[in-house]
DNA sequence: TTCATGACTAATT
DNA sequence: AAATTAGCCATGA
């Protein structure tokens, strides 16, 4: 299994409710400086409708910018349905909604 | 094959 | 506190 896969099996697992960030992500898959090449697998999200890529937030919790799978509104919207808040800063709450798992990772 | 770029982060100025 | 530099490496031209 390839990082990239790796990388759509942690993203997968987020619960709902629940960001995680990249560099946790990477961090997660074993290879703590590849934040971006997670922004990259994310980027191609072949399984997009089964990774959550909406969930995957940048360090300071904000949206990934620009664009990211159709516009940040549209991640804002899907995020605030899983009932996570946004503050004034139109940023997550990382301290409420950061996914620490540590135990849930990749299962060898 | 080499070069530039990027949904990143951390350290340094 | 804000801006710059540096490191990482997969991808596309």
């Amino acid at each position: 299994m390839g990082f990239f896969e790796r990388v759509y099996e942690i993203v997968r697992k987020i619960p709902k409710g629940k960001v995680a960030t990249y560099g946790q992500i990477a961090r997660m898959a074993g290879e703590p400086r590849k934040a971006k090449i997670v922004g990259w697998a994310l980027h191609q999200n072949p399984y997009q409708g089964d990774v959550p890529c909406h969930r995957v937030v940048n360090r300071h919790g904000e949206l990934a910018g620009g664009f990211a799978f159709g516009g940040r509104e549209v991640q804002k919207d899907l995020l605030i349905k899983e009932g996570i808040i946004f503050d004034a800063n139109e940023k997550i709450n990382l301290g409420i909604y950061l996914w620490s798992s540590k135990e849930e990772n990749i299962n060898s």
